[in-house]
DNA sequence: AATGAATGAGCCTTCATTCAT
DNA sequence: CATGAATGAAGGCTCATTCAT
């Protein structure tokens, strides 16, 4: 086993056992253990226990980042959020212990460490929020606080995938991703050419027939 | 000082490292430190650090539970899911460090600790889907997956309650609780007695001009 | 209640706790919780835990000085080593906990105190030896090591009364008394001036004339 | 230093400090300054200071069990009468340190301690008093309550080995088990077939050739 | 490189003792 | 005198990290 296979096998241990007992609980003897090498070959590795939680952390933070498009409101709006969605999905479901670490036992830890995964979640929600806001001009998105939306709109998919994670009952992949389009569809999107479904007062409804439609 | 006030002294101490620090970085020497009392002091009034920290979520618990009304779908729902919105809002907002707690750190503890705050999660979600359901009997909720709509609708509001804990940027407490309202009335509430806005794949969406509108 | 009457229920308590739990397990809060008083009204009779441990030892150690009588030889021996047998005996069985605090607890203390207590042994035992050593020059003890058989002697008379303080099976008093009596006398006393000491009844005699029989 | 050796060391050095001070008075930290290891090794070599203690005393347990035979009636008593002490005392005064523990510091122990020890005593007392009562058959031992007889001999020894133990006075050790020897066979053995079972050299056995008698 | 024995700082908890009321 | 809340030193044990082999 070279030294990257052996890498590899220790994050992967590292990982299981983190994503089992969390963090605090997670002892290096155990990944050791799991990883089938001697505690001393661990620090070979990694520098200390901390590195390898960030190390996996980022491992996730990245594969988000890559799965994670910009809408292009230009082209099929619901095909790219939707490809969004199943995406993220992907990766989280593909990598359960270690969507389990992210989404629940990344925190309790150094106060760096809690900063630095809002400052990822903050990253995906600006994103998301700029997004929603250009769609609002375009008229696909509801008007209102677009950082609220996002918030809302990252709780309800980390609520769900933590759920998922936890694994008592996963659901199927692709009925996720419907449910939850549609959920932020009739929420706050006006992509379908369906109702208009404000999500906020509407000042001056209007019944002007000149108004600019979505999706028509 | 009598006894009643020292134990609040310590919980609250308590409260605000565990908020800070997380339950293992917490040390039983930095909460005596905040309560001004000497370590031994501590043991007379827990018998462990754990249980300090259990009664605290219990606390928690306890408030929201009382907060959370059961709708009464005969009588003014929306008034009544504002009602419920701003008292969990009130409890969680009224005791951010608590609040902490109980949305970011009590995880990566005993499994039994997990399992105990899951269960409260899942109680959430199960009242929360049963009236969801009733409520599409009535015709007043879109159709799809009550447990789906409950865990968006959970997981919504622990995300907004979570950043509004961690407490950069508070926002006013009507505010939130009107954005969600409106988050889960376009969502799946159909109260408005308006428009329906279905809440999964709409057949024939449909391009007359007789089509309805809300809030217009 | 005046502080006599106090102070002896202290004593009393701490006598039944440190038997029960030997000095170590024995908590200042079990002595208190025994004699019905507060925590700091122990310390206004005692100076700390040590002392009345010590000061119950010295009190059991007065008694069994007070019982020992020394054995003139000039009169019935016999009858003066039973009668000590039986004092002693008395005094330990009369108090069983305390009993149980000399002979088994009083170990694994200070070296200080471990000393003490073996000082007493050793005066018992001196004691002894010498009254064995004028017994041998008066011809009614066996020659020997005096010192030896002092130390079997008590050796076998706190394994008695230790088996006893343990307390399942308690032994009638009398008993006792004869046995250890008649052990000794078949063992090295030359008092009875009769036959070889027969330890117990002896019945029938045997028919082989010719071989020297004890017991017969 | 190899485990094993290790391994040996700190029950050595347990040994002493526990036989020093007693088992609550022995710190680890005491344990391992001996040992000249750093604290957590110690717990690398036993799971709790509990059982280095357990097994000092296992080990004594065994080396005992192992010297003791069970006394054959049909051959020599008298020499495997002496084996047996014999055998007993030398393992008991090879090892000072852990005969101090035996028979010292082994109390005001858990409970479940305490009845480990006795057990340890009741089983010694059970086969020595199994073999009085078959030697009562043989009428090679007075008669007597045997379970009285053998406490009397196992406190005997107990206390013999016990001042040894303390070491200040070392008694040869031939001369030791003489001696018990006599006391035990003057006592209540009836081997010999021999004189009377005189304690020590008879001088002057009697003029009448009817009644042998000691002591006149 | 790999091993695993050794290290020791640090933590939770206990409990004898003190002291303000 | 009596109380019992408060104190804090001390001890058993853990575990991340180091290092000799």
């Amino acid at each position: 086993m070279n030294k990257t296979e052996r890498r590899q096998a220790l994050l992967r241990a590292a990982r299981d056992v983190f994503a089992t007992r969390g963090y605090h609980e997670a002892k290096v003897d155990d990944i050791v253990a799991v990883a089938k090498v001697a505690k001393g070959t661990f620090y070979l590795y990694f520098p200390d226990k901390r590195s390898v939680f960030s190390e996996l952390v980022d491992l996730l933070f990245q594969r988000l980042g890559a799965a994670i498009l910009q809408v292009d409101p230009a082209a099929d709006v619901d095909a790219q959020v939707k490809h969004n969605i199943r995406a993220i999905v992907a990766v989280l479901l593909d990598d359960p212990a270690l969507t389990r670490i992210l989404l629940s036992h990344a925190t309790g830890m150094d106060p760096a460490f809690v900063t630095k995964i809002r400052s990822f979640y903050d990253g995906v929600k600006t994103m998301l929020s700029l997004s929603l806001a250009e769609g609002q001009r375009l008229g696909i998105v509801a008007p209102g606080d677009t950082k609220l939306l996002a918030t809302f709109t990252v709780g309800a998919l980390k609520e769900l995938l933590a759920e998922n994670a936890v694994g008592e009952t996963p659901l199927a992949r692709e009925a996720i991703v419907d449910t939850l389009f549609c959920f932020l569809q009739a929420g706050y999107l006006r992509t379908g050419g369906s109702s208009p479904a404000p999500a906020l007062p509407v000042t001056a409804p209007s019944v002007t027939p000149a108004r600019p439609r979505r999706r028509r």
